[in-house]
DNA sequence: GAGGTCAACTGTATCGTTGCAGTTTTTTGG
DNA sequence: CCAAAAAACTGCAACGATACAGTTGACCTC
C-alpha cells in the first residue's frame, strides 16, 4: 500500500545477524552479545541456537522442525539432528505466548470429593495418558462450598489450557453450556441431560444398579433400598432409573432411603441408616452406590446386629478392593476409575485435535448383557 | 558510541501509540489495529489496555500495579481501579517469558505409589495452600520402574516450575543432590540423610513405632513385627528405629519379617504373612507402617485362624479412618496426609521466597512426649 | 534472454511483560 | 533566577516462538 519505493527495507546491511568477519559493523560487544547464542555451556537452547550452529536462519530452523513442506529435506535432517543433540525443547512461554496454545489439561477438581480419595486414581489414569504428550496436567481445585462455574471460567477466560475435564456433571449443567458456548474443548466425566453434544465417559449406574438388584433378588431379597447419589447430580438419575426398573421388572418391594445420600459424612449416613433399620420397615437387600457409604451402613447393621449375608445382603459401589478383602459378605461391583482417566484424557486430548464431539462418548462398567 | 546525534531518536511522531486524532498518520486500519486495543468486547485485557483507557504508557501501568516507588499515588489508584474494573490478570506467558517466573508448583509424583491412595488427599491439601496464591499445580508423574530422576531433571531443564514437591525420599537421594547443586527451591516429603539442609515435611514414623511398640507391650505382647517400608527409603530406617529402640527400652523379642515391605502387593504380603505365621515363630504383636498393607496382614490372620486383640493385636498407620470402622479391633493411628500436603506446599512457597532450608523442617505425628 | 515458476530459505512484526535508560516536569538550594 | 536534584512518567529492547510476506537463485519455457 501507501508509501513508495524506498519507504521499507533494502538498507545495505540487514541488521540482525551479520556476522560475516571483517566488515566493519558495530562495536564488538554489541555482536557478541547477538551474535553468539551461548558461548557457555548450560544455557538452555532455542532456536537461535540451533540457527547458529547449523547457518540457518531461526525461521528455518523453527519450520524444519514442524516438518515444513518449504524446507529442504537434508536440511530438516540437518537441523533434527543438531537439535536433538542439543536437547532442545521449545520453550512453552514463547510458544503460548505466540500461539496461545498452552500445551494444558485442567482438571477440575472438587476438593471434597475427596473424602473417598477418587481423585487419587483419576489423576494417574490422566497422567499416563498425557505422558506420551507434551501435555501437562494441572490441578485446578474449588471448593465445593463455592461457586463449581469459578474454575472453568477462570481456564476460560485466562486461557489457562487448552482442555478441561470436569466432574460431577448435572443434568442441566452450567459448566458444560458455557464451555459448549464457547467452544472450548472439554470432557466430563458424567454425562448430562441438556440435548446438546460433548465429549463424556461414564460409568454405566444404571446397569450397575440394575445389576445390583437382579444380584439381590437372586438371593431372594424382597425389600431393597439404595443409598444413592445426590439429588443434583445426573448419576443420581441413572443409579435410580437402574434401580427402579429392576425393582419394578422383578417385582419387589423398596423401602425409601432419602434422609442421606452418598456425599454426605459417614456419621450422617450411619446415624439415617441405623434409624431406618430401627424403624417398622426393615430392608433385606441394599445397594451402594459409594464404597466409603458402604462402611457407614455396614457400622449401622452390625450395630443393630444383623449380619451381612444372613439377616441381608449388601451390593457395593467401589473405587478399590478394600471391601472385598474385608468384608467379603459383602457384594462389590468395582468402578475402574483410573480407566476413567484413561478415556477423559484421551477424549480431552481428541477433542482439541478437532475430533467431534459425538465421536468422544463413552459409558464403561459392567458388560450391558444384564441390562 | 559510535554515530553522531542524528542517530538513535528524536523523530516528530514516535511510532508507537500516536493516538492524537487528526495526525497525518499512516492508514486507517494500521492505526486501528495498534492504536485501540480492543474496540470489542471479549478481548482479554492486557497492559495495553488499561494503558489506553487511562492514558498512560504501558510500563507506567506495569509499575503501577507492582507498587512501584516512583509511580504516583494517584497514578497507581487510578490505574488499580481500571485493572480490577476490566478485570485485568497478567497474562501468565509473558510474565513467564520475560522473567522466567513461572508460578508453577511441581508435584513430582510416582505413579505406582498410588495403590493405597496417598496421592489424593496430598493433592488436595497443597491446592488448598496454593488456592490463595497466583500458584498452579502441575502433576509431573514418573513411572518407578524408570529413572526417578527423570521428572525432576526435566522440570530443571525446561524451568516448568518455580518449586518442587518430591516424596518417596532416599537416605542419599540424588534428586535432592541435583536440585540442591542448582539451588532450586523443593521440599521433600521425607528426610535424607546428606548432610545436607533442604526443606522437608516428614512424619513421625519412628515416634509411631516406639508408641505402636509401647502399646504393643501394654497389652502384654511379647512377640512383635514389623510390616516395614522398602529398604531403601529414609522412612524406612526411623520406622525400624523406632520400632527396634523400642523392642530394647521394653525388653521384647522381635519375629524377623524382612519378606516382603509395604510396597508389595497385598497378595503378595498376604502370602508371606501367612508363611511366617505357619512357621514355628508367630507373633503375637504386629505393627503396620500401611494402611493398605495391614488389610493383607488381616486376611493372613483371619485365614490362619487367629482373632485380632485376642491371638495377637495389630498397630497400623492408617491415612484414613476405614480401618477404625471395618476392624475396630486393630489399633490405628492416623498419618494426616492432607496436612503434609498443607505443610509441604507453605514450605515451597516459603522456599522459593528465599526463606533458609533450615526453617522450613518440620515433622508431624503423635505428640513427641511419648519417645 | 526476458519472463515465469518453483523450491528453499529468511527478515520482520508480534504475542504481553518487564529491565533499563532515558525524558519531562516540578521542586529545591544557593 | 539558574543549576541540580527529585518525582513522575515513558520508549525501547528483549524474552522465544511463529505467521506472514518476502527474497534468492535455479531451472524452464517460448
Amino acid at each position: 500500500m501507501a508509501g513508495a519505493e524506498g519507504q521499507a527495507n533494502m538498507d545495505e546491511t540487514k541488521r540482525t545477524g551479520s556476522p560475516i568477519p571483517g566488515a566493519p559493523v558495530a562495536a564488538a560487544p554489541a555482536a557478541s552479545l547477538n551474535a553468539e547464542p551461548s558461548l557457555a555451556a548450560n544455557i538452555r537452547p532455542t532456536l537461535k541456537t540451533i540457527a547458529f550452529m547449523t547457518g540457518l536462519g531461526i525461521t528455518t530452523v523453527s519450520r524444519a522442525l514442524k516438518d515444513a513442506p518449504d524446507i529442504g529435506a537434508e536440511t530438516k535432517a540437518r537441523v533434527r539432528l543438531v537439535a536433538r543433540q542439543v536437547g532442545y525443547q521449545p520453550n512453552r512461554a514463547g510458544v503460548r505466548l505466540r500461539t496461545g496454545k498452552t500445551n494444558v489439561i485442567s482438571l477440575v477438581l472438587s476438593l471434597e470429593e475427596e473424602i473417598m480419595g477418587l481423585t487419587s486414581p483419576i489423576v494417574v489414569g490422566i497422567s499416563e495418558v498425557l505422558a506420551a504428550t507434551p501435555y501437562h496436567l494441572v490441578v485446578t481445585p474449588y471448593s465445593p462450598s463455592r461457586d463449581a462455574l469459578a474454575p472453568v471460567r477462570y481456564v476460560l477466560d485466562t486461557g489457562a489450557a487448552d482442555g478441561v475435564i470436569i466432574s460431577r456433571t448435572e443434568p442441566k449443567d452450567p459448566r458444560v453450556a458455557l464451555m459448549l458456548e464457547r467452544n472450548f474443548p472439554f470432557v466430563t466425566h458424567g454425562r448430562t441431560e441438556m440435548g446438546l453434544a460433548h465429549p463424556y465417559h461414564d460409568y454405566d449406574n444404571e446397569g450397575f444398579a440394575y445389576a445390583a438388584v437382579r444380584t439381590l433378588v437372586e438371593r431372594g431379597r424382597r425389600r431393597l433400598t439404595l443409598l444413592q447419589p445426590p439429588p443434583h447430580l445426573t448419576f443420581h438419575r441413572h443409579m435410580r432409573h437402574g434401580f427402579d426398573r429392576a425393582v419394578r421388572d422383578f417385582g419387589v418391594e423398596t423401602i425409601p432411603f432419602d434422609a442421606v445420600d452418598i456425599d454426605h459424612s459417614l456419621i450422617d449416613i450411619r446415624t439415617a441408616f441405623e434409624t431406618l433399620l430401627h424403624s417398622g420397615a426393615v430392608p433385606d437387600g441394599i445397594v451402594s452406590g459409594s464404597g466409603a457409604g458402604t462402611i457407614a451402613l455396614i457400622a449401622a447393621i452390625e450395630a443393630t446386629g444383623r449380619t451381612i449375608g444372613q439377616d441381608l445382603d449388601v451390593v457395593s459401589k467401589v473405587p478399590s478392593d478394600f471391601l472385598g478383602w474385608l468384608r467379603p459378605e459383602v457384594i462389590t461391583m468395582k468402578e475402574d476409575i483410573r480407566h476413567a482417566g484413561h478415556e477423559l484424557a484421551k477424549a480431552v486430548l481428541a477433542r482439541i485435535a478437532g475430533q467431534p464431539p459425538e465421536t468422544l462418548q463413552s459409558v464403561s462398567g459392567l458388560d450391558r448383557q444384564d441390562v
